[in-house]
DNA sequence: CCTACCGATCGGTAGG
DNA sequence: CCTACCGATCGGTAGG
C-alpha cells in the first residue's frame, strides 16, 4: 500500500512522535503548539502536517501506542491459575519489565498518564479499556499471591497502589540522579511484595499503628540470607 | 488595611479559587479559560479580574496554598529523634492526615501535582522547596523506623514510593466508588509499613524473587492479634 | 473617594 | 516545502 511513500516515511513519523512526546511531556498537550513541534523536528509546519493530519492525531498515536506496548508486556502473564510462589515470581518480573519500559519511553508514558483527559470520549475509552486490562492482569497476580484477599475489594486497590509507586517514579527521578534505574525496580517489587505479604486481615480497622511493620522486622532474623547491616530497635 | 473592602471579599476569593481548582484539575491550567472560570463562578470576567489580578495569580494561589497546607501537617512531626516505634506511629498518623487532606482538597492537590510546571521559575522553586521540606520530614520518619537503612540512599527513594501511592490515589478513585476513603489510608499505611519492615539489605541485588515477601508471610503467625482469615500458601 | 460590577471590545496568537 | 494568511478564541482592559 505505501508504495509511493518514501522509505523513510515511518522513520520520520517516529521521529516526530518522539519530539512531540518530549514537548507534550514537558508542557502538556494544550500548551504545546504545532509550531514548537515543527521547530523541534527541524521541519516546517506544512511538512509536519504532511506526516500527521492534525495535532490531535499526535496525541492519539502517543497514548494508544504507549498503552498498547504496555498491554503486550502483560499478555504472556495471562496464564492459568498459579501457585502463590509462581504468581509472586511473575509479578516481580512484570514490575521490572514495566519499570524498564517506562525508562525506555519516559516521555510517552507521561503523555499517557497526564494527557489522556484530552482524548475524545471514544478514543479515551479505548485507551482506558486497555489500561483496565493491564490493571486486571496485575490484580490477578496480586490475588494469586494472597488468595485470602477479596479479589475485587482488596486486590484491585492494592494493585492501584503499586501502579502509583511505578507511575510516580518519573516525576521525581532525574536521569543521572543518585538512584539508578536498575536499582529501583527491585526496590518497588520488594517493598510491594513485602507489604503484601505482611498485610493482615481485616483491613480498614484501626489496627494499632506499628503492629504490622513491627512484626515485619522480626522477619529479618528469618531471612535465608541475613544480610541486614544493623538494627537499633 | 482592608477597611473599605466588603466583608465577603475573602469569601468570594475562596469561592473563585475552588471553582478554578475544579476546572484546572479537569482540563489543566493552559486549557482553562478565564471565561470558563468566570462562568463557573457566576461572575462576569471583569468582576473575576476584580478579585484576581490575572489568570496566573490563580495558579500561584492554588499551588502555594495547597503545598503550604501540607507543610503545616508535617510541622508538628519535626521533633527530636524518635524510637522506631514512635517514628512508625507518627508516620502512620501522617499518612492518614495526608490522605484526609487530599480528600478534602482533591482539586487543589491535582493542580499542585500537575500544573506546577506552569509556574514561573521563582514561584516554582518556592513551591518545590516546600515540597522538598515535606518529603524530608517523611524521609526522616522512614529513616527513624529503619535506622539501618542509608538515609540519603534508601529512605528518600522509599519515601517517594510512598508519595507515589498517595498521590496516585485520586487518579483512579471515584467519589462514591466501592472503596471508601476511610479504608484507604490505613491500607496505604499498612502496605508501606509492612513492606518497609520486611525489606532486607542490601537492596539492588538480584534477590531470588519471593524471598522477602515469602518471609513476610511468616510474620502473620507472630502478630499479637492474629486476625488473618486464611492462608493457602 | 471607594468597592463592586457590567457590556463590549482591545491587541496578539493559536491551530490549521 | 515555504510564506502568507483564515476564522476563532485567548487573556486582559476600556468607559461608565
Amino acid at each position: 500500500m505505501p508504495r509511493g511513500r518514501s522509505p523513510g516515511y515511518e522513520v520520520q513519523r517516529d521521529a516526530i512522535l518522539a519530539q512531540a512526546a518530549h514537548l507534550f511531556a514537558r508542557s502538556g498537550y494544550p500548551a504545546t503548539s504545532m509550531n514548537q513541534v515543527a521547530q523541534a523536528c527541524g521541519l516546517s509546519k506544512a511538512t509536519l502536517y504532511h506526516y500527521f493530519e492534525d495535532k490531535y492525531s499526535l496525541l492519539v498515536s502517543l497514548t494508544d501506542g504507549q498503552v498498547s506496548r504496555l498491554l503486550l508486556l502483560v499478555s504472556p502473564a495471562s496464564r492459568d491459575s498459579l501457585t502463590p510462589a509462581q504468581a509472586q515470581q511473575q509479578l516481580h518480573a512484570l514490575i521490572c519489565s514495566f519499570v524498564a519500559e517506562y525508562v525506555h519511553a519516559q516521555d510517552a508514558h507521561r503523555v499517557l498518564t497526564e494527557d489522556v483527559k484530552f482524548l475524545q470520549p471514544l478514543d479515551r475509552e479505548r485507551v482506558l479499556g486497555k489500561e483496565r486490562d493491564i490493571v486486571a492482569a496485575f490484580a490477578r497476580l496480586v490475588g494469586g499471591i494472597r488468595p485470602d484477599l477479596d479479589q475485587a475489594l482488596l486486590a484491585k486497590p492494592l494493585t492501584m497502589l503499586l501502579f502509583g509507586m511505578i507511575n510516580w517514579l518519573f516525576t521525581w527521578m532525574k536521569p543521572g540522579g543518585s538512584m539508578s534505574h536498575d536499582a529501583l525496580a527491585p526496590m518497588v517489587a520488594d517493598l510491594f511484595l513485602g507489604g503484601l505479604g505482611a498485610l493482615a486481615l481485616p483491613l480498614g480497622l484501626d489496627l494499632p499503628a506499628g503492629v504490622l511493620a513491627q512484626a515485619g522486622k522480626h522477619v529479618k532474623k528469618r531471612v535465608t540470607k541475613p544480610n541486614l547491616k544493623g538494627d537499633s530497635a
